[in-house]
DNA sequence: GATGTAGGAATGAATATTCATTCCTATGAT
DNA sequence: ATCATAGGAATGAATATTCATTCCTACATC
């Protein structure tokens, strides 16, 4: 049987930060909700920083890698590229309740190490590359690309933040409208 | 001999708060920041949850009575009235750098009290009500309004995150043609 | 000197981290 | 197969640190 301490620890942490954040989270919660001892905690991670930054690097590498595993590239279609980046977003979302707003809220907290921030720029460059495509093909406004991202990164990390509380309800009608509108914010009219 | 001390310590922790957070960011340094000694808070504030409270209140405030003398109302013309409110965003964001950010880190905090929520809702039924009128006329697409909120609000938090740390540069021009993106976001096309 | 205000050291509760000890499990000898 | 032993893993009580809050002293102002 294998020893899933580390998974136990990784994914009650996630709960707990994405809920209360990083510095409201005690190390004896998270092995409380883990139900493993404290002392268990530090054996896997140095710190609370280190468990906080090897969450967030795994997390921002499984997203990307949900984004590069779907090779956009092969459509020069910049409407379809879109499409297909947007139910990337949506399944991450959906399948990883806590871990987009764990992101969300800790992609530029003071605790993150140099390695955590270099992961994350290359998330974010690699969206960077499709809006400049983008840009290329006459398609999309010709706004800085770190503005444009952020446009349909905000717009959308805010919904879901709604749905994952309960004040919208989510379906794929309502998902389909608000792609369209993403599309709409930064597409040439 | 105008007292402004409580001014002092409301300023110096919208600083803190706004870039650490509520949780990391200690009271004494709070009174450090501020010029004041420690107790000399507990003078001013029950503590350091009636601070935050206190201060999301007056923020909340300043930026819903900048909504309401504008008195968009006055014409019924969406369009006008949406770039009417833009341009209090803009301005609140442009005169209180961290206000902005305050307010969006902090809107679901758990140290919030009752008052505090209530009046986080009164401002988020004001911006529906300019939806609601919006979807009326026919003009705006017929999501939920918190919905088309969401759309609008996330966009702009997280385009004037960018400017406040300086990764995009604000212009006249870029503001005009994110307010255009934002815009088309929501309009029915 | 009485009253109100400020300061910051002192306090105690909460928290991260350590460490001596216990608990498993795999291996090997009988 | 049974038992013995070792060594890594896990534990949680103990420790060190940090922090919100209090409290006592000093300084104004009247």
């Amino acid at each position: 049987m294998a020893s899933n301490k580390r998974e136990d620890i990784l994914n009650a942490a996630i709960l707990l930060f994405a809920e209360r954040g990083y510095d409201a989270t005690t190390v004896p919660k998270i092995a409380d909700k883990a139900q493993v001892g404290a002392g268990t905690i530090y054996r896997y991670f140095e710190n609370k920083e280190a468990l906080v930054n090897a969450l967030f690097q795994e997390c921002i590498h499984k997203f990307l890698e949900a984004f590069k595993s779907t090779k956009p590239e092969s459509t020069t279609d910049v409407r379809q590229q879109f499409h297909v980046l947007f139910h990337v977003m949506v399944d991450y979302a959906e399948n990883n309740t806590h871990e987009l707003h764990f992101i969300d809220t800790h992609c530029s907290g003071h605790y993150l190490d140099e390695k955590s921030k270099q992961i994350f720029q290359d998330f974010l460059d690699f969206l960077k590359n499709f809006i400049e495509h983008g840009k290329e093909q006459g398609v999309l406004c010709l706004l800085p690309s770190d503005a444009l991202i952020a446009i349909v990164y905000g717009a959308f990390s805010h919904l879901f933040k709604l749905i994952r509380i309960g004040v919208i309800q989510e379906s794929t009608e309502l998902l389909d409208s608000i792609e369209e509108c993403c599309w709409n914010a930064i597409r040439i009219h």
